[in-house]
This record gives structure tokens, sequence and C-alpha cells, in this order.
DNA sequence: CTGAAAGCGCTTACAG
DNA sequence: CTGAAAGCGCTTACAG
């Protein structure tokens, strides 16, 4: 920039209105073209972390998620960054872990970094860090995991309701006996999930909602899955149908459910949360919930650049529908 | 920091030197702890983009990849990001969907946001650009694609040995009409593979290298890959066994295998490209190539930070083995 | 229509 | 042992 002005003899002033269309009205065409041209031939790249320090705002966001390696978190990823880069964004983001520690470090990181704001996937115990960004008035929007008791934008989906119907679906359908492999996690996904799977299952006394309900830690999950499945199956009256509550769930569900050669859904009914490409290449077509992925990551940004643009906004808290695609693995046949 | 100072009744200088831990040997160890103490009272954190536009070095290193949402991508993602942070180094990433123009336009932004280095998985076209940066002297690193023609940084795996290998292995086992499904892309990853195995395939005159050897379109790749399998298999001399080159193929390949109720490897044997969790839904063990993602990316990182520390580094090119992983779905049985 | 000057938050050579 | 001052690359209120 400064090279420019000296080159044409004028003031760096000038030069920033007029590659910053400012002032256009009053600015002699002539010289304004004039720098433009320069501009280009000299292949200026302004410097955009000059400017943010002086406009107090830096156009990236910080997108703080559980893996990005996860199939889940990656699509949502791209979701985010399309949309972001529709209004100029860009994205910086981390991996948490479910760690409250990593979490911590990712937004102290990320605030010096300057963000203008957050979209963020909480971990267990993110509550009190949280409330501090609140209170900072710094931009967030929650997805996936809504942080109760705590007044925040967030985008999350109907896990509740959905669950409900799925597992009501799954009765219709003549399933008697279903389990349900849920994480060890008090964050709201899955215990909205679990209420979802309990109530259907309580309905007209079925039988109690936790007899064929197992929590599973994420720690050592191929291993529990096993013996989770191996349990529900090894009873006086086994289950003939399981509900696996994350696609990491059913993934391992579905590969020890494969070894046993149990035939689906003549021995044993299906349905998973979330949609997975992997899906396609079990036997039998599966039935799961799907997630509007691209539904929360645009509506998160959206949600994001509205209140970084006026933080006077209300809080958004936004419900999205998930949708219930039942396939053969769902369907009970007479044996 | 103008703050604590101010409180303090000395200079922002001095509080400089005592954060950053410089001249420590002649600061005063009162002053200094008090400052010290201060600025976690005061919750003081740094403003990274003053620091980076003073010291010209932003901690930041931009990802350039082929689409985050590709779980092989993701992935890498993942692995680039952890190594990155061991030396407090923040990731910003974008995803570039083979387009020439979205890669162009990823690399100046990531430039005018004064990043220290790239990582990038090149798409078609990309020499011109590349050779700029290398000219402009920006530390960059080379995953995945390997850039002829320009010396710079890369880290690729050798693809031509390892298919080369795996369709020598096919033939070992048994099989003697091997077809081979690849994308259509001038890439090295895909040129590589496609020699590897049109050069096993000529060994010992087994017949014509490209008699079973079909170019998928990536804009339309499910339909061609269904015909293309379809094609294969309607011959005279249909294949017998079946190589697919990515992973996107594999899973699109197998799909349509099991639609057609192939038995693996009965009726027809497969090797795939890349790992994936969603071989294990599939009934019968799946063989594939072993990328070492791990290696790829930890090797990246300390490449490129190695060259941002010292831009006298000779250039270098590190080609990494894959693996062979021989399941049940490479071993003909006898019918 | 255009320029001189201050300032964003930091660092560092220099002086004392 | 510590401070005043310049400067990184930008923007913008103010003056002319």
């Amino acid at each position: 920039m400064k090279d420019i002005a000296h080159r044409l003899g004028i003031s760096t002033a000038l030069v920033s209105y007029v590659l910053n269309g400012k002032l256009s009205d009053r600015i002699n065409k002539a010289t304004a073209s004039l720098v433009k041209d320069t501009a280009k031939e000299m292949g200026y790249q302004p410097n955009l972390l000059a400017k943010s320090l002086r406009n107090s705002k830096s156009y990236t966001i910080g997108l703080i998620l559980a893996d990005i390696a996860n199939p889940f978190s990656a699509h949502l990823a791209r979701i985010i960054e399309d949309e972001a880069k529709k209004s100029e964004y860009t994205v910086i983001f981390g991996s948490a872990d479910e760690s409250h520690l990593k979490f911590n470090d990712l937004v102290q990181t990320f605030l010096s970094r300057q963000v203008d704001g957050f979209i963020i996937a909480a971990v267990e115990g993110a509550e009190e860090l949280l409330r501090s960004l609140k209170a900072q008035n710094i931009p967030c929007v929650l997805i996936d995991r809504y942080c109760s008791g705590i007044e925040m934008n967030a985008v999350t989906t109907n896990n509740y309701q959905v669950s409900y119907e799925g597992i009501m679906e799954l009765r219709r359908n003549g399933f008697s006996h279903i389990g349900m492999l849920h994480l060890k996690s008090s964050l709201t996904p899955m215990t909205e999930r679990v209420r979802g799977y309990r109530d259907a299952i309580s309905k007209d006394n079925h039988y109690a909602s936790d007899r064929y309900l197992i929590g599973i830690d994420e720690a050592q999950l191929k291993s529990e899955v096993v013996s989770a499945i191996d349990q529900l199956l090894n009873q006086h009256e086994p289950v003939d149908a399981l509900f696996f509550a994350s696609n990491l769930l059913a993934m391992e569900g579905l590969i020890h459910i494969r070894n046993l050669n149990l035939r689906v859904p003549e021995d044993i009914g299906i349905l998973c949360f979330d949609q997975s490409a992997a899906y396609n290449l079990f036997y039998c077509p599966l039935s799961y919930i799907e997630q509007p992925i691209n539904e929360i990551g645009e509506q998160a940004v959206t949600i994001l650049l509205n209140s970084i643009d006026n933080s006077e906004l209300p809080v958004q808290d936004l419900v999205l529908k998930s949708r219930l695609v039942m396939e053969r693995s769902a369907m009970k046949t007479s044996r």
C-alpha cells in the first residue's frame, strides 16, 4: 500500500479509500482507476491481520467440534466452511475430544486470535466457560449439544421426539423386546435419545424401561458394545430389536451382529442414529434417523453472523427436525 | 497490556519483556512476578493479531484439501491439527473440490491472512500457482499429490509399487481376469495406481493392460461405476476380480456388487484402495491398501515447520509405504 | 478532491 | 534495571 502510494506520489489514505470503495463519490475517477491498476500490477495483497487489528474484526470464526475425524463432524465442518465463505469468513477449527481441558485450551487460543465468534459442540463441564463467554458478550452458537441453564444461541435437533417415534415404529412393526445402546454422557443429545426410548417403551406398560437399556463407555466402545449385545441376547426373554444411539455404536454393533451370523431383520431388528455411507455395505437395508446436517450448519452460521453484526439480537434456540428413514431392518417379517 | 502497565505504573515495554520471558536476567524479580500476577488477575489475553503483525509470523498454517467431508481428508486434518498444536500452530482449512478456481481463491485468502506456510493437496492445473508460491519463497508441503516439474516439499506414498504388488497378489491367489476402476484424473496418485496395475497385468503377457481398465468421471461417479462393473462382467471372458482405485469407487462398487447378489470372493475377488471403517459392515472381509495417514500428516507438519524456521533447507521429497492388507475377498476359493 | 496524523496491540533497539 | 519511541500495515476523523 505504501509502495503504491509512493509510486503514484499520493498518500496511503487515498489508496485505502480507493481500494475499499469508500468516499468514492468525492474521489477523482482518474486517480481511482490508476490506483486500482497499479495495485493489480504490483500484485497487492491486503494484510488482513493489520486490517483486523485496526477494525477489531477478524472475519474469522472458531469452530470447536468433538473430533473432525468423525464423519458427522467432518460433514458439518464442510457445510460451515461453505456457508462462512459466502460471507467472506474463514474458519479455524479444533477438536476437543470430549475433554474439558482441550476445550478450554481451544477457546483461549481462538480468543487470542480474535475470532469474531464461535460455533461450538460443547463438552461436559463446559458450562462455566460458556457462561464467561456470554458475560464477555462474545457471539456463540451451540450446535448439537444444548447447554441447559445458559441462555445461548443453539441449533439442535428433536432427539427426544424422533427417538420416541422410532421406537414406536419398531413396536408397530411387530418388535416387542427392544434394546438400546447409548453412550454414557450427560450431554443432551444422548440423554434426550434415552428419554425418548424410555417413554416409548413405558407407553402401555410394555416392560421396565431400563430392562434392555445399556450405557457404553466411549473409552472402550468396541468391547463394551460386544458384551452389551451378548447380554441382551442371552436372557430369558432376549431382545428382538436394537436401537443404536450413535453412528459409532451402530458401526460396532452391526459388526458384532454380522460376526454372530444373526439375520437382520429376521433374528433382530435394527434402528441406528445418524446416517452413514457405510450402512450401504450392510446386507440388509438399514433404518436410521437422519439429522439435517446441512441445515444445522447453515443455520448455525447464519445465526452467528447475525449476532456478530448485531449484539442486541435476542437469543435464538432453533430445534430442527430429524427424519426417520425406515428400511427393511425395522420391518418384522413373519418367521 | 497497557492496563497492566498503567496499573503498576510501569511501561508496556517492561510488561512485554516479562510476559515473553525476555531479558529475564536483568529484570527485577519482584516487578516480574508482580506483572505476572496482575496479568493473571486481570485475565490478560495477548492479541495474537498484533503480535503477528509486529513479528511477521502468524503461527498459522493453511491446509488445503480436496474435501474435508471425505473421511480420508478428515482423518488427515485431525492428525495435522494435533501435530501443529504441539508447536502452538493453528490450522485454517479449506476444501478445493478439485476446482482450480476454488484452489486459487483459498491460496489468496490464506496468503492475505499471512499464514506461515501451506500444506496442500493440489488440484489439476495448480502448477502455475505453486510455482509462484515457490518463487515467493512461501513454505509449502504437498501431500498426497505430487506435482511433477516443480521442486517442492512433498509427502506421498508408493502408489505405483503397492498397486503393482496388490495385483500380483491377486494373480498369485488364482484370479486371472482382473479389472480396475479408477478416476479420470491426471494427478499422480491415480496415474501411478493405474501404471502399477498395467505393469502387473502386462507381466508375462497376461492380456492387454487396458482390456479391463475403466476410468470413471467423478461428477457422475455412482452411475458410471454401475455401468462399468456391468460392462466388465458381461463380456465373453468376464473379470473374476476387481481393483477399486479409491475409497469412493470401492464404496459404490461394493454396493452394486451386493445388489447384484454376487458372492465375494467366489464370484468376484475384491481389492480396494484406502482403508475405511465401512468395509467392516461388508459380509466378506475386504482386502485393501492402507495408506499411512498418521505418518503423512506428521511428516507434512514436521517438514513444513522446519522449512518455516529455516528457508534454506533443501527440498524434501518423502515417499511413504502403503501396506497391503489381504483378506478373504482376495483369496480365490476353489469352486 | 487529497493529505497529515493518530491509533489498533504488540515488540525491540536504543538510551539512560 | 527501566522507559520513550518507532514501527508492523492498515483505516478514518479531521483539516484544508
